[in-house]
RNA sequence: GGCGCCGUACCCAAGUGGCUAAGGGAGAGGUCUGCAAAACCUCGAUGCAGCGGUUCGAAUCCGCUCGGCGCCUCCA
C-alpha cells in the first residue's frame, strides 16, 4: 500500500482514497507567462511519476492541472509584446506542452484555464460573501482570515495574534489584516477585466484552484500536489475559500516536491544559473537525462542540478539500455521460465515497495540495476534464453511505464549505415582494418557507436 | 528575528535504533577483441561533518559546535 508524506499532518499516511480505486488528483500548473524552467519540471516530472505510479498501481486516476493564464506577469508581458492577453497566453501554454512532452510528461485528463472559469470564480466568492468571509474595499474583494479558525493548519503558522501585532500595512490593497487576501481585484485601467455580477475587474491567484478543482473533482478530492512554496500562501488560502465555501474538508493529502537548485545555488536570472528546459536541450543534454536527474533525488529533498549529475545520470541511463538492447538480441519466444519469472516477480516486489514508500525513487532505480545486474551474473555464467530475454526486457519496459527514462531507440538502421556496417565487416574479414577502422571512425561521427562482441557486431546509437 | 531542511566513499545518492552501510557515476583489475572502444563481471566507506550523551546496541535518538541550503514577499 502507498504512503505519501502529507503536509497536512506532516506525516507520512497511508494513502486511502475517498472512493475505492480512484484518485481525484489536482495539480498546480504553470503560470504561462514565460517558458518553464528545470526547476517547475522538478515539480512536473515528480507529479507525472506520482500520477504513472497510480495508475500502475491500478487505480483509477483523473488528474486535474490548471493552467493560470491571467496574473500581473501575464499581463504584463502580454501587453510588453504587444499581444492580446489570450494570444500571448495560447503561445506560452502551447510551449510548455511541448516541453512537458520532451520529458514524458502526460499530459493531464483536464486542463482547465482560469479564463473559461470566471463564472465559477465568481459564484464561489459570492458563496463566501454571502457567509460573511470577506469585504470590499475599492471595488476589490478580500479574504477575512480571522474568521477562519482553521487558517494556519497547513504552513503550521499561528495567525491568531497576526491583527493585533500586525502593522498597519498600507500597500495598494488596503487590507484590515496584513494576511489577509485579494479574492477579486478591483479593475485598472489598461489591464483586461471581467464584467461580472461582482463588479468589474479580474481573479486573484489562489481562487481559481479552489473554483476549478472543485468543479471537476468534487468539494472533496484526494490529492493536492504543488512546489514547497505554494505551502503558504496559495494552499492555505486555497483551503481556506473553499472550505468556507463549502464546509467540507477540501483535500485529505498535500503532497509538495522541494526545491531545486542550480550548481549549488539557488537558480536565479541573476546568478547566471536560471535554465529553461529549451536551454538544457540545446546545450545538448537528453530529456532522459534531465528526467532521470530530476527524479533520481526522492522529492522532499532538495535537488542540486549540476551539468555532471546530468552526464552521471546519461551513463546510468546508458547501462539500463544497453541491457535492454542485449536481451532483444536473443529473441522472443516463449514464457519464461518459472524460476526466471519467479526473480521478476521479486524484483517487481521489491520495485513496489520502495515506490509504495513515499515515492522513494533512489531506492526504486537501485531495485531496477539490481535486477540488471542480477540478469548480467547469469548471463556471464551461461547466456540467458531467448524467453527469460524476453520477459526481462517487458518487465524492465514495464517498470519504464512509470519510470520513463528509456530512450525508445529506433529499430532500424538507415540503408546507408546498414551498408557501411556490413561494408566494414566485410574490410575486417580480408584485414584490412585500416579501412574497418575508418568505417568505424565515421559510423562514430554520425552518432553510431559499434561494439564488436563474441555474438558478432553490435551498433546503439549515442 | 521566526519556521524548516541537509551534511553518508572522489562525485551523485538510499538507509533514520540491531544481520556484511543499497544503487549509480568515476576509477582500478579481469573477460572479450586485429587493435581500440564499448559491453559485461569483480573490487571499493571497520565507517556515516565534529564533539559529548542516552542505550545491551546509533549513521539512525538527544545536546552542543562547525558547514551548506530553503521558506517567512511573486515564485514549482
Amino acid at each position: 500500500m502507498l504512503r505519501l508524506h502529507n503536509t497536512l499532518s506532516n506525516t507520512e499516511e497511508e494513502f486511502r482514497p475517498l472512493q475505492e480505486g480512484a484518485v481525484r488528483f489536482y495539480t498546480c500548473g504553470p503560470t504561462v507567462y514565460d517558458y518553464a524552467h528545470i526547476g517547475n519540471f522538478r515539480t512536473f516530472v515528480f507529479q507525472d511519476l506520482l500520477r504513472k505510479y497510480l495508475v500502475y498501481s491500478k487505480y483509477h486516476v483523473v488528474h486535474v492541472m490548471n493552467i493560470t493564464d491571467v496574473d500581473d506577469k501575464t499581463i504584463l508581458n502580454a501587453r510588453k509584446s504587444g499581444m492580446t492577453l489570450r494570444d500571448y497566453t495560447a503561445r506560452y501554454t502551447d510551449a510548455f506542452l511541448e516541453d512537458s512532452r520532451k520529458l514524458r510528461i502526460d499530459p493531464p485528463d483536464i486542463m482547465p484555464r482560469a479564463t473559461d472559469h470566471i463564472p465559477e470564480m465568481v459564484a464561489l466568492i459570492r458563496s463566501l460573501e454571502e457567509k460573511g468571509y470577506t469585504y470590499r474595499k475599492d471595488g476589490s474583494i478580500y479574504f477575512s482570515i480571522s474568521r477562519f479558525p482553521g487558517y494556519g493548519r497547513l504552513s503550521k503558522a499561528d495567525f491568531s495574534g497576526a491583527q493585533a501585532g500586525a502593522r498597519i500595512d498600507s500597500d495598494k490593497y488596503d487590507k484590515e489584516n496584513a494576511r489577509d487576501f485579494v479574492l477579486w481585484k478591483a479593475r485598472k485601467e489598461g489591464e483586461d477585466y471581467w464584467d461580472t455580477e461582482i463588479g468589474p475587474g479580474r481573479p486573484g491567484w489562489h481562487i481559481e484552484c479552489s473554483a476549478m478543482s472543485m468543479k471537476y473533482l468534487g468539494e472533496s478530492f484526494d490529492i493536492h500536489c504543488g512546489g514547497v512554496d505554494l505551502i503558504f500562501p496559495h494552499h492555505e488560502n486555497e483551503i481556506a475559500q473553499s472550505e468556507c465555501a463549502t464546509g467540507m474538508p477540501f483535500v485529505r493529502y498535500w503532497v509538495h516536491p522541494e526545491f531545486l537548485i542550480v550548481e549549488g545555488e539557488k537558480m536565479s536570472k541573476s546568478l547566471g544559473n536560471f535554465f529553461t528546459l529549451r536551454d538544457l536541450l540545446a546545450q545538448g543534454h537528453s530529456p532522459e537525462a534531465i528526467r532521470y536527474l530530476l527524479l533520481s533525488v526522492h522529492y522532499r529533498k532538495q535537488l542540486n542540478f549540476t551539468t555532471d549529475g546530468l552526464r552521471q545520470a546519461q551513463s546510468s541511463i546508458q547501462r539500463l539500455e544497453d541491457f535492454v538492447l542485449r536481451m532483444k538480441e536473443r529473441g522472443n519466444d516463449g514464457e519464461p521460465s518459472p524460476e526466471f519469472a519467479a526473480e521478476i516477480s521479486r524484483a517487481r516486489k521489491r520495485f513496489k515497495e520502495a515506490m509504495d514508500d513515499d515515492i522513494n525513487t533512489s531506492a526504486a532505480l537501485a531495485t531496477v540495476f539490481d535486477f540488471v545486474r542480477m540478469v548480467n551474473q547469469r548471463d556471464t555464467q551461461s547466456p540467458i534464453p531467448p524467453n527469460d530475454a524476453a520477459a526481462a526486457v517487458e518487465f524492465l519496459q514495464e517498470i519504464d511505464g512509470v519510470l520513463s527514462i528509456l530512450r525508445q531507440q529506433p529499430e532500424l538502421l538507415d540503408e546507408e549505415i546498414a551498408k557501411q556496417i556490413e561494408a566494414r565487416q566485410a574490410a575486417r574479414k580480408r584485414r584490412d582494418f585500416a579501412e574497418a577502422d575508418r568505417i568505424r571512425a565515421w559510423l562514430l561521427s554520425q552518432g553510431i557507436q559499434l561494439e564488436d562482441t563474441r555474438e558478432g557486431v553490435r551498433w546503439k546509437r549515442l
